[in-house]
DNA sequence: AACTTTCAGATCGTACATTCTTTGTCAATC
DNA sequence: GATTGACAAAGAATGTACGATCTGAAAGTT
């Protein structure tokens, strides 16, 4: 049986950043479960976990029963919650996703967009080329920045918060694993691509480069995936 | 909103409905959220709900985190749950989502779909014809068997869960509007358009068939709505 | 008039009771 | 002797009750 919190335990900054409401039960959990540090379909009792995460059941309930809103737990009445598989198909399909929705937000984008908002995304730009990958965190921050620049202000929220949900998924999947040269050559390329067609009023363009963005991103996730899976 | 997906179970047994006519908390929260039984924003009381479903606060807090992660809800620490509005916006939303998906869908679907199922489809379709919008309930029923038909083999679970999510949440909205003849005969004609399209092997045209299908219903319950709020 | 105090109402956490599922044993039958 | 069936007991989920803690607003004080 695979140990829910006892990585987390290792690491202790989580409870000192946020005394009470960050390292909430439910995140604890939604991590363990995308991290595949639970396996997959295994069963989630709330009183193993209440007592590993010291509380008792209650606060674990709501916990589950939020997972399961959001999907990453299956429940059944009266037989419990179990852990929803977080595999490469599960990647792939919230990329497929992504390659529908993200083109349309960015199409969107293209019309509306201002000259100081591409002098924005080219000072994003240079900041990530300057990092060079240097810090994966800065790095992710300042990906998020770009692409929320272009999808923040969009009517939709439902799509815009589907993307940042998917985003959030993959970002969680894919922390710690090394970005292979090829990708980092191929994301600087991609933006530059996409900046260009945005300055040239392109929808087209733009369109298709975001798509080929996530295409990619998704794939390096996937390849990323499987080779931790052979190591481990 | 939210939504990763959820596999949503299946309908309660008669144990659950034969309690106050009603299903569990959970679904009589929803449908009262989505038909705007509650005002939007309204606040949601956890022992006030309680007493009105006749049980004590943990299954509704329960209900409420649910519904939390599905994005019908807002909840702020020690501060409760509120209601997500359910509006024009809303169904917009959801349907220009639809848009995306649908046609990949079913662009899918004509590269696999079998002689066999071709002639499904054609008979749902003369069972809808025949049944001609005489019942609510029943045109319902093949109408979601008719897509359902199309979309379920897909490999892309998320995506089809996502269809079966927002469908579901329309088809609660729209529940007792009733259907104008302009749509009435749109519907029909966007129905055997796609099944032509599809015998033709035409992947492109049903794909433009399909998105104008789900452009109209989505239409239609927005007008319909601005009726209902103009009579109320 | 602004600040502090107080208190009712609501949320959140803990403990316990109830109900259902699962498992393991034992006996009866083939 | 092996298989199946019933039945009982353990395990786990669901529901109930209550206490602790937090919020918001109305009172009172300077």
């Amino acid at each position: 049986m695979s140990t829910i919190t006892s990585i987390r335990q290792a690491v202790p900054d989580r409870d000192d950043l946020a005394e009470d409401g960050g390292s909430s039960i439910y995140e604890r959990l939604r991590d363990d479960i995308i991290h595949g540090r639970v396996k997959a379909n295994e069963r989630l009792k709330v009183a193993e976990l209440a007592s590993r995460m010291g509380t008792s059941t209650n606060p674990v309930r709501e916990a589950l029963q939020q997972l399961r809103g959001e999907g990453f737990v299956i429940m059944t009445p009266n037989r419990g919650a179990r852990v929803r598989p977080i595999d490469e198909e599960f990647v792939r399909d919230i990329c497929e996703i992504e390659v529908l929705i993200e083109p349309a937000l960015t199409r969107w984008f293209v019309g509306i967009v201002t000259k100081a908002d591409i002098e924005e995304l080219e000072r994003l730009q240079e900041e990530i080329e300057a990092l060079n990958f240097g810090d994966e965190m800065k790095h992710s921050n300042l990906d998020l920045q770009f692409h929320r620049l272009m999808y923040d202000r969009h009517y939709n929220r439902h799509a815009v918060d589907l993307w940042v949900r998917h985003r959030h998924i993959l970002w969680a999947i894919s922390r710690g694993f090394q970005t292979s040269l090829s990708r980092q050559s191929n994301v600087l390329d991609e933006h530059r691509e996409l900046i260009a067609c945005i300055k040239a009023q392109d929808a087209d363009g733009a369109s298709r480069a975001i798509a080929r963005h996530v295409e990619g991103s998704g794939r390096h996730i996937i390849e990323r995936m499987r080779l931790e899976k052979r190591n481990a």
